[in-house]
DNA sequence: CGACATTATGACACCGGTGTCAGACTGTAT
DNA sequence: ATACAGTCTGACACCGGTGTCATAATGTCG
């Protein structure tokens, strides 16, 4: 199996190289015979052009990075497929790059990714998303990027969201309507731009209710299951206790789920839990989580498509967009009972 | 910021392109001082190498595959993360690649992974490690490869892999000390070579206790949830119930714990439920699941960093070793009750 | 001191593509 | 027939490094 280069495919054909680059590009002042010929010459060599050459001649590398720094697994699995559906599609590759928000020299961190890896695009998940550092480094460095989930409005670049302030507040509404008055919020990772919004969310539904808020009800938690077990203790300790408790991710509930159901609380008979984003982890515990199914994977994968597509062309508009949440009840939120 | 070449270095520096070539890869054959002046102008200009003109020139990418279609995401996360470790150390970069194991053309998907990324070197994770067919293929190819918790033994290739037979015998001893007889065994995925040695191990265990064998105890899973839950109903609907359960993954621990605790049936009064892997879930579910530490991410990494030894000087004695993997008790099982 | 091995360096082709530009070949209008 | 625009094609330099080889400088030994 001799190596098929361009060369040989110009020589088998009897054209020039630069003829057979033409039809690899599909540009045009191709004469149809010619295009014929060189196409059937690809086939019969089964000529496949070196992506590093002709990375280096038109200074691209095909790869899209993409930067995470999320306790959540499953949040990180779920951008990835969406992420790597998108590259495929496109013969792109996707490289991944974990590294700390942070970190003193993220800027570095970044930096030296992009001399060794010569990426053509990045997409920058929460908490990266809303970094106004890393983004104006970008910007200035001519990088072109895709923000994944971000709250910044007005900026001029790709960015994708789903609407968290819809969600928490129809997840607080489907509470409300259950009966609950008294509803414990845990927060999310202050780095997050999601955090705010969800939190607004639940705050614009009990508003809406005429519930009163408050304070004492709120812990802060940071997204990660560690997390959610220290606020489930200081609320499942609240005196009066809270009937329902809405954290801002599933695994921080399914850690409240957890203490309850060590201290012998039934859920949902008397505590209703509910969590966000609809992780696995809602769906593989006793009693399911009610949650927001926020749908990452597409959101990501429209990300990419969209920063592909920059990539070859660049736009004068920037896309970007905002797809809904959608409330799935499951078992752990029910009617408050009326003890 | 004007671009830095190696021209640019060359000519700053009074010496020719091929001198700082041979700085920049540590070849001998340079004059001390003429490898200070070259280094010298490296800082002042802040000289970063192209990685893609180095990788045409050696025909190298600097990227390592990883190969995977694995129904645990968890597991994927912490083989990731492993590989990145050694990937990072380095200057490598990591790129992914989800495929099916039973898709008929998984040969012309590597194949074409292959021609348009150029790969240095693929790490095979289960299934893929122990696929004779795609092994057969990257030989033929000659494209280096490392295999990650494959059984396959004699093969002159990288391979480092956990004890699971032992892991799995040590945790059915652990049941069996607590009194346990009727232990169900719920296997994995007929494709992972884990699935027989994890079973083995069960069955080592028990005839070691003098406990005979009960076909009736064993269920076919496939390492999913889903799986998981089938499984489960059969094991929960048999007459006399046994008192335990051990299941091959973390994840079929927790759709037995699922439905036990959705039938009140109380785990581990009434039952004993232990895992595989020590996946986050294990500690997230309560009870936490006792089950098996397996040192993924280490084997990963080690996996890869033999995998970059390999590929800048092929050895001669092919890297195969086998970690230990941990006991861990937690909740989820106890002594079996006089009921 | 001459013969020879060793070290240090650079010129130049090459990796496999793409960009630029000039020139040949069409077709159409005058 | 002539002028001119538009289409098609190839020669050649170039992307930013590395490999090969020749040659110059230095060291070693009899």
């Amino acid at each position: 199996m001799k190596k098929v280069t361009i060369n040989s495919v110009a020589e088998y054909a009897g054209v020039s190289k630069k003829t057979v680059s033409r039809v690899l590009n599909n540009e045009p002042n191709v004469s149809p015979a010619t295009r014929e010929k060189v196409l059937k010459v690809f086939e019969e060599l089964n000529y496949k052009p070196n992506p590093i050459a002709r990375g280096l001649a038109q200074n691209r590398s095909f790869i899209i990075g993409c930067l995470y720094d999320n306790p959540s697994k499953s949040y990180i699995t779920r951008v990835q497929s969406g992420a790597l559906e998108a590259c495929q599609k496109h013969s792109y590759n996707l490289l991944i790059h974990p590294c700390e928000l942070r970190g003193q020299d993220l800027i570095d961190n970044v930096e030296q990714l992009l001399t060794t890896s010569r990426l053509d695009g990045i997409v920058l998940t929460p908490p990266f998303s809303d970094s106004k550092e890393l983004i104006a480094f970008l910007k200035q460095r001519k990088i072109p990027y895709a923000r994944v989930a971000s709250a910044i409005e007005g900026d001029d670049s790709i960015s994708i969201r789903s609407n968290d302030e819809q969600g928490a507040f129809e997840l607080t509404e489907h509470l409300i309507k259950l009966g609950h008055t008294e509803i414990a919020f845990i927060k999310g990772h202050p780095d997050h731009s999601a955090t705010e919004n969800r939190f607004s969310g639940y705050q614009r539904a009990i508003a809406k209710h005429g519930i009163d808020f408050q304070p004492r009800l709120v812990a802060e938690g940071n997204f990660s299951y560690h997390s959610g077990a220290d606020s489930a203790k200081a609320i499942l300790d609240l005196d009066p206790r809270p009937t329902a408790v809405f954290a801002s991710n599933d695994y921080m509930a399914a850690a409240v789920l957890k203490l309850a159901t060590q201290r012998e609380i039934k859920v949902p008979q008397q505590l209703s839990i509910a969590g966000f984003d609809n992780a696995p982890i809602a769906r593989h515990i006793w009693p399911g989580l009610t949650t927001i199914a926020q749908p990452v994977e597409e959101m990501t994968r429209i990300a990419v498509e969209e920063l592909i597509k920059h990539i070859s062309q660049p736009q004068e508009t920037p896309f970007q967009h905002v797809l809904e949440a959608k409330l799935i009840t499951r078992e752990s939120t029910q009617a408050r009972s009326n003890s």
